[in-house]
DNA sequence: ATGGTCGAATATCGA
């Protein structure tokens, strides 16, 4: 079972770029950010078409937005109302596998405007805010459950997921209070960081690059935001995980690349429904 | 220290 997350920054626009990702990475599940449009917006028939029969979404006007597409049946499971604001940052679905479940969470965390300071930046303030229900909405689980966490974090945690830590302790993403908040929910029923525990903590890993930079590749100036998390349950099952950096050097990227994980289930996958043209 | 670029919606705001 291959699982994506992706920052899509617009799911209309980039639909093209979408199929793309699924033909190279051909994943079974896959979650998306910053999709950018009301939910009877969110071209869903494009995407049955596009192999993925079983389609959620939670959209809203201009901003944010989470779908999850999947190749086997899922259900949604209601969330919190985070921060008591309806913004689309969350979806959650329980997905069925051949007589195995297996619960996916979505999360787009607020990025948190610039200046790192909750009394002056209200944004700020609803990141922090944010994190902390994650680690309420964690604590609400049990440590034995096959859950999957995966999203747009905003947050780059080690000294190894941002170009330079030294440069950025002071921009919102990578300060001290943020990687702390973070550490917290991560660790709140032990789960675990996928992406880290298959590829190791020393190597420089990004999932970001800015729009602004002249010239990404060569400056090379990303952060790792776009996280898969396992459940203390489903960590050992992990087999495999990857960032899909050269989907940055694509025509009308995303800022963002997707990140991939996979998991080994008892089950084996349902061969005719593993390709589109099935 | 500053400005650089995107997307949505159409002037700015959010990132």
């Amino acid at each position: 079972m291959r699982f994506v997350t992706w920052n899509i920054n617009s799911l209309r626009l980039r639909l093209a770029l979408l199929l793309q990702v699924i033909d190279k990475l051909n994943p079974d599940v896959v979650c998306l950010q910053e999709i950018k449009c009301p939910t009877e917006a969110a071209p869903v028939e494009a995407l049955v078409a596009g192999g993925f029969p079983h389609v959620l979404v939670e959209g809203m006007k201009g901003y944010n937005g989470v779908a999850i597409l999947s190749r086997y049946p899922m259900t949604r499971i209601a969330g919190p109302n985070w921060c008591g604001r309806d913004d689309a940052r969350h979806i959650c679905a329980r997905i069925s596998v051949g007589g195995s479940d297996i619960t996916v969470d979505n999360l787009y965390v607020p990025a948190g405007g610039d200046v790192p300071d909750p009394q002056a930046n209200e944004k700020f303030a609803h990141k922090l805010q944010f994190l902390d229900e994650g680690v309420r909405y964690l604590s609400a689980t049990s440590s034995s459950e096959r859950r999957l966490l995966a999203g747009d974090l905003n947050i780059a945690p080690l000294e190894t997921d941002v170009w330079s830590h030294r440069q950025l302790l002071d921009v919102v993403s990578h300060t001290p209070v943020e990687v702390a908040a973070l550490a917290r929910w991560q660790a709140t029923r032990g789960w675990v960081d996928t992406t880290r525990q298959v590829l190791g903590s020393t190597d420089k890993l990004y999932s970001w690059w800015s729009y602004r930079a002249k010239d990404w590749d060569t400056s090379d100036r990303g952060r790792r935001l776009d996280h898969v998390w396992a459940s203390p349950a489903l960590a050992p099952a992990v087999t495999g995980a990857g960032i899909l950096r050269e989907a940055r050097g694509w025509t009308g990227p995303s800022d963002h690349v997707p990140v991939w994980t996979d998991i080994a289930f008892d089950a084996p996958a349902p061969k005719a429904s593993r390709r589109r043209t099935a």
